[in-house]
DNA sequence: GCGAGTCAAGGTAGG
DNA sequence: CCTACCTTGACTCGC
């Protein structure tokens, strides 16, 4: 089991996420923030494994305006080197990667150009875990998308979008249960039709779930299967509810009760978990540190 | 140097 | 048809 956090690191000063206004666009600022953003994501690598976090989720800012018409610059070529290093070292310390592109890709939208634009971005995405040679196991976490009026004929659409997608972005593509439109069920059904793996995402599963009794050893059970050999083991994105805030907001810090029991639900099931904890590394060193004591008392 | 307003992109809910 | 809200960090500008 892997434990990771997403895309930013407080503690070592180094951002891989570095972007600037489309307004002041220019190839020299491009090239120099993808130069800093690369030079970062590789420090916050390397003080990850120094931390035993192995699994980590690389910014949608990486290049920014990647898929923006703006964008002509050859960025993948121009950088081909330093990302097949940074992958190299993924590689070799056996690190799992994912990427999460924003709400705006949206590949069921009935709209003709929102559903371009969001291909083009899933493009960008899978081109640069192509760039550093990651496998199949180096995921592509979308939602399912908008209701639209009409949740079966849009998720008959995305169906349909899905499968007219280049194998290049399917083979990356998961769908991530959310917290007010589609949830696990509606995956589980998506997945009937398609083959896409459920990243189950615990906490938007605790605040919507469509009135889904089962417990979530259950539902895990479930979901685990659509997972593939060639996909790896099943990611799983944890939150905790923050006390006093409105359902749904994300915790400020671990609630490591609230993580173990969690874990312990997941039904010793082999799984790469992300914490979606607002202070990041801080309570992903720490839940490492308490699951490796929860474990080994474990066992006996 | 600091605080406030704003940022490529879409959607839902309520009126 | 219209507006408010979702949600996040950091860029950018005005003071």
């Amino acid at each position: 089991m892997r434990i990771g956090y997403p895309c930013i690191n407080r503690s070592i000063g180094c951002s891989a996420n570095r972007s600037f206004r489309l307004k002041s666009y220019s190839e020299e600022k491009l090239i120099e923030t993808v130069e800093n953003n690369l030079d970062c994501l590789e420090v916050i690598l390397r003080d990850n494994v120094d931390h035993s976090l192995l699994f980590f989720r690389i910014s949608s800012d990486l290049v920014p305006f990647a898929s923006h018409p703006v964008n002509t610059f050859p960025w993948h070529t121009h950088f081909q080197s330093k990302l097949r290093q940074i992958g190299t070292f993924i590689r070799e310390n056996d690190i799992r990667i994912s990427m999460h592109p924003d709400q705006f890709t949206l590949i069921n939208s009935p709209k003709q150009n929102v559903h371009q634009r969001s291909v083009s971005e899933l493009q960008y995405h899978a081109r640069v875990l192509e760039a550093m040679d990651l496998d199949d196991q180096a995921k592509i976490q979308i939602h399912v998308g908008g209701i639209y009026g009409d949740k079966n004929r849009s998720k008959k659409r995305f169906v349909k979008r899905y499968k007219a997608l280049d194998p290049f972005i399917r083979k990356r593509l998961v769908i991530e249960n959310d917290d007010r439109c589609y949830h696990v069920q509606d995956c589980l059904d998506l997945h009937q039709d398609t083959g896409v793996p459920l990243l189950f995402d615990t906490f938007h599963h605790v605040v919507f779930n469509g009135g889904n009794t089962s417990s979530m050893a259950g539902i895990f059970r479930k979901v685990r299967k659509t997972w593939a050999n060639n996909d790896g083991v099943p990611m799983v994105d944890y939150s905790s509810q923050q006390p006093g805030e409105k359902p749904g907001k994300h915790a400020q810090t671990i609630d490591v009760e609230n993580f173990l029991a969690t874990v312990e639900a997941l039904d010793d099931c082999d799984v790469d978990i992300m914490l979606e904890i607002k202070d990041k590394e801080k309570s992903a060193r720490k839940a490492f540190s308490k699951l490796q004591t929860f474990l080994s008392g474990q066992k006996f």
